[in-house]
DNA sequence: ACTGTCAAGATTTTCGAAAATCGAATTCTG
DNA sequence: CAGAATTCGATTTTCGAAAATCTTGACAGT
């Protein structure tokens, strides 16, 4: 039996992603990951050029790292890249944003029906975990609304369980949409939080839909995230006209 | 009037997506497209090792825009990166070709029921030549199976007709997840080419989801366009079975 | 006053060598 | 002899400087 099979011996890397938890073990990767967070979090300033030497300075590293780094968040769109002209923080755009929330809709909508068809135990007890965390975290928010530790740890918490609901259908592809998704998701609410006066906390909403899926019920479930993410959208759109009226006085 | 805007003078970047036509003017832009047309070419094998020091004899340039080039199209999961260990060609994997297919045909539809709702009439026209230039594509085809010219040139349009249907809906990240998920697609189609007799026309179904689409038949085309591929999902399917024989022999 | 050309300055991109890391073979220890 | 620690060679990762490109502003011509 000879050993020379196509595929290397060891299936080396997983199908995709870098695997969201653990940290990378290069700097570029932990610069990459500093970025999204910078960007997400407002750090950073939309529309915001972001050149070299800063940046050095600002990480403290080398621009060969660096330039990697800003590849990799380019290419997940949170950044934008122009031959020789540099890099950018994406701009904010409440086009996208509705567009991000639709598709997310959709996708996040296909997920559950896949979940629910084919998840397994496991899944059913991670959802009901991760809304069980969320819960709390909402409590904590309500309690002081102007605590940002809570808003993020809440933030992180709701991540958590809208990818619970997805994770039982077992597309990893749609799992990493879901993640680049996510992410900008994320960036346009935290920039609303500035001139939002209170949370919309909506666990009942988040509730009935994971019981709906424990329920195994399609149909219910697909509904009431669609009316989630319509209900959301909504808001934010209301939001939009007064953060627009607001920049507008600024220049 | 103070000119202190926020948002920068000219708005920069598009939103997203590096414009698939036009190309780099840097290195790193053009061996990443190099790249990922040898992957999805078959030149450089599934689950091969890319060293720096053969790439850079091939492509003829230094480590860092290679290294760029590779951060860019791993982020697109063509090749897959560990910290330290390298860049490997993703392995072929028949559950990610059915997740890609399966991914593919919820997008496409909801895309499809989008652009038929809003798509101007500059959508079905480029729809209309878009499916023009397929059908020729596939007459020439048909007429000598084995010329990868042309095989190639039908690739090309059967890509840009799928697009059409979708450019409608107007949502930039659909379009750019459309991208991804079409190269991984094209990649695998390519692969079982080296297997299959015959390469499967299947323009009358495009012919009629691009009449459903033109008709304003939102449930008529969306449900074509699913049966088309679960269609292909089952063919590629019993091929899968073939071709695990044949690796098999080999190994 | 308007337009186009050209040089200077700033910034990005690329190269080549140094540093860090990994995997495997080797040596040491119990 | 088994198992842990170590050294070595190969490879990736990072750095710092050189090359290429773009932007700005001055200047000349119409």
């Amino acid at each position: 039996m000879k050993n020379t099979p196509k595929q290397p011996a060891r299936t080396w890397g997983p199908g995709l992603h870098p695997a969201r938890d653990e940290t990378p073990k290069t700097l570029a990767g932990r610069v990459a990951q500093q970025l999204r967070q910078d960007i997400i979090r407002h750090r950073l300033e939309p529309g915001e050029r972001l050149q070299f030497e800063k940046l050095s300075k600002l990480y403290e590293v080398g621009t060969s790292p660096l330039r990697e780094a800003l590849f990799q968040v380019a290419a997940q769109g949170l950044v934008v890249a122009e031959d020789h002209k540099g890099f950018i923080v994406a701009p904010i755009q409440f086009d996208e944003m509705l567009d991000v929330s639709n598709l997310r809709a959709n996708l996040e909508s296909y997920a559950i029906r896949g979940a629910i068809r084919d998840g397994r135990e496991e899944w059913e007890v991670d959802l009901l975990a991760a809304f069980h965390r969320l819960k709390r975290a909402g409590i904590a928010v309500a309690a002081d609304q102007d605590d940002e530790d809570r808003r993020t740890e809440w933030e992180d918490r709701h991540r958590e369980f809208h990818y619970a609901l997805c994770k039982g259908c077992g597309s990893p592809w749609l799992l990493h949409f879901f993640d680049e998704l996510y992410d900008h998701m994320e960036r346009y609410r935290r920039y609303f939080w500035k001139y939002a006066e209170r949370a919309v906390a909506a666990d009942s909403e988040h509730e009935a839909i994971m019981k709906a899926a424990l329920d195994r019920d399609e149909e219910r479930a697909a509904t009431l995230l669609q009316a989630h993410f319509q209900k959301q959208a909504k808001l934010t759109m209301s939001l939009r006209k007064k953060v627009e009226r607001a920049t507008a006085e600024v220049s």
